[in-house]
DNA sequence: GCAAATCTGTGAGATTGGTCACAACGACAT
DNA sequence: ATGTCGTTGTGACCAATCTCACAGATTTGC
């Protein structure tokens, strides 16, 4: 696949016709990283704009006493790195491979120049930004009124929905994140979440194979959640 | 003070001309809200944007069993609504009127069309939907990781940049939201903010004066939290 | 293919903070 | 001033869940 391709499917790139997606891409240097790199560093000043074309990466933020939050989970075609080129602040996060990891980078210049030359791309941006604020009010919501279970439930839906594929009528994630990953993300600690998979696997909700993850019954999970 | 006026002062408008803004602020259609009014209901269209021009609201989500979480309280020259205009859902968060509260409302179309036409706008809205995403992600991290005490340390400091006013050198939030409504933001229970703000109050942090929190050193406050 | 490193399961306390119950307080209307 | 209503303060209990400890399983690196 080549740099055109991954840009069109990018959401908010995907507006532009094939002669613009080419000169964009003129612009973008592919640089990849191995699992475990850290891509960007909490502090530093955000100068590059990234587009994943493949492998995925975690989106964290740490405490001093280096316990991690993970933000979210960013895989192909996502994108990262525009909010400190959008506010000028420093960078308010770290990003680092979760498995080898390849890139298109854009440079702070010629990313806002695109923002000014084609419109679409910042309303599409807008949208993209708009649907990232709301989920992060959802997970606000369940950090504050949710237990622990519940809150592992929906971290489990939006590792589905990412990450997932449909098997067999059900729901499978393959390869599973570590649980202290899941724990990070949902806001709990990796023997609660240890526990709880346990639970909902005797409730027979969902079923460990190997490292995969399978939701049986999709819909009725998301109800029992969200 | 009169509709260009008051738009002058909201960032996401500020770069334009007086000429343009006498334009806009002919569509915009001023409303008004008593105490506790609710403005917009969770689940509805999202049909206007709004530009408060006096009093204050509260964002809010609420759970099926009637719990509430606070978002976000904003005030003069802050607006709402965008949300669900730029990516088409439902709204996600209902608003209430906190006091009296005025208003500059924007159909949807006449606000799609301001995004068009003024490319200034939606690189501003871009900037201020960053902000945002900025404070959320804070938000998870401190609802993830701090104890009861620091998320309300952290609230006050919210409360302090967004309501605060300095008198005599120290940070003074005159009318101190209720305590459930300070729990709601610091997704904690009521009692545990009554004995947080007396514990801050024993170890000489703030003190409170009828309905006011002063904060001594804010600084040394803020460095404590966060 | 083996050793080392990392991840997972699970029990047993220890703790935080939620819940309940009720008293005290303040504002406001009658 | 008195009663009412909403807010705040405080003790006591209890539940959820975090922590610690360690064994067993799995993955990784050489």
């Amino acid at each position: 696949m080549n740099k055109v391709d991954h840009l069109r499917n990018v959401p908010i790139f995907s507006d532009l016709s094939d002669s613009d997606l080419t000169k964009i891409s003129n612009k973008m240097i592919p640089r990849e990283y191995d699992k475990g790199q850290m891509i960007l560093l909490e502090q530093s000043q955000g100068e590059t704009f990234f587009i994943i074309t493949g492998g995925a990466v975690k989106v964290t933020r740490l405490s001093d006493d280096g316990r991690e939050v993970i933000l979210a989970i960013l895989g192909e075609s996502d994108f990262f790195g525009e909010m400190s080129l959008l506010d000028g602040e420093g960078r308010s996060a770290n990003i680092v491979a979760n498995e080898p990891a390849k890139m298109l980078t854009l440079s702070r210049s010629d990313f806002l120049a695109c923002l000014e030359f084609y419109p679409k791309i910042a309303i599409a941006l807008l949208e993209e930004l708009a649907i990232r604020l709301r989920k992060s009010d959802q997970q606000i919501e369940s950090l504050s009124l949710s237990d622990s279970e519940q809150r592992i439930g929906i971290t489990i839906i939006r590792l589905a929905e990412e990450l997932g594929t449909i098997k067999q009528g059900h729901v499978n994630i393959q390869n599973l994140p570590y649980q202290q990953d899941i724990a990070n993300m949902a806001g709990t600690s990796r023997e609660t979440v240890s526990r709880t998979l346990k639970l909902l696997e005797d409730k027979a909700w969902v079923k460990r194979e190997n490292r995969d993850l399978i939701i049986y019954n999709f819909d009725t999970f998301r109800q029992a959640f969200s």
